[in-house]
DNA sequence: CTTGACCCTCCAGTCGGTGGAACCTTTATG
DNA sequence: CATAAAGGTTCCACCGACTGGAGGGTCAAG
């Protein structure tokens, strides 16, 4: 199969196929022609690469993935500390995010937001950074 | 002011400074011996940027947050417009690794965790990508 | 036979820095 | 006064995970 017709089989860019190819995530056999050639076990590799990505897995655990994919020995405790490794970064990420979002919420609704000059939010930032390392200006 | 006093000063990395200097976010001028020489207003404006940063605001955000600073005729409303959009900008992100997280949570349950092979997180990672497109396999 | 849709490789750029090499200047110490 | 450590300088390469484009080869249809 052509990485025309994987990409449309797997919904990854033909780009990124030739990119996971050359970092040796997947492979890929060669027509006679040098076009890349595609078959049933790699069009399945390639959507986990989509799957795995889409839920925020990174290529090295994605590889880790594939390896525990391949692997009939494999223990599912294995592939479920993964999955937990990653739902902890994606809840790492969310607090994160959610700090900021507080803290925007904050800054916008002391700003007037009007005609004039003065302004909250900037004051904001210009103020002192105590809060990041309780150092003193 | 030396660099590294103006790291210490607004809790940013010396490299970073200079990086910032490199992509004209802030000005320094030059001691005679060719070191960088920082003033109140480089150091308020670095401060800005590290308080910006730390508020998930990108580097041209940070560009347009410093030059409204720098012009005393701003309008408030125009800064908070700039602060909106960050927010909108975060809380999106935020819904995203939250369907994640409700994702990695239903796979993680549904798998076993043991010795056994069978995996209900490879399992749903090589299914179909239905829910990406309405595309059928 | 030509057109257009594929495919190939290779290079550069994205964002926001970080690390290191190779070198110069200042400061502290023996 | 010599030297070593701790700063400073420039420049180049790298990170993740691609994406865009140049410059070409190949293939199917009209």
């Amino acid at each position: 199969m052509n990485i025309g017709r994987a990409a449309e089989k797997t919904g990854l860019s033909v780009k990124t196929i030739r990119y996971y190819e050359e970092i040796g995530l997947v492979d890929a056999d060669r027509a006679e022609n040098g076009y890349r050639d595609f078959g049933d076990r790699q069009i399945t590799q390639l959507r986990m690469l989509a799957q795995a990505r889409h839920l925020g897995f990174g290529l090295e655990e994605c590889r880790e993935l594939l390896d525990l994919n391949a692997d009939p020995d494999r223990a599912s405790r294995d592939v479920q500390a993964l999955a937990v490794r990653n739902l902890d970064a994606v809840r790492s990420k969310i607090r994160q995010l959610q700090d900021l979002e507080d803290e925007l919420e904050r800054l916008i609704q002391e700003c007037h937001g009007d005609d004039a000059p003065d302004c909250a939010i900037l004051d904001g930032l210009s103020g002192s950074i105590d809060h990041l390392a309780g150092r003193k200006a």
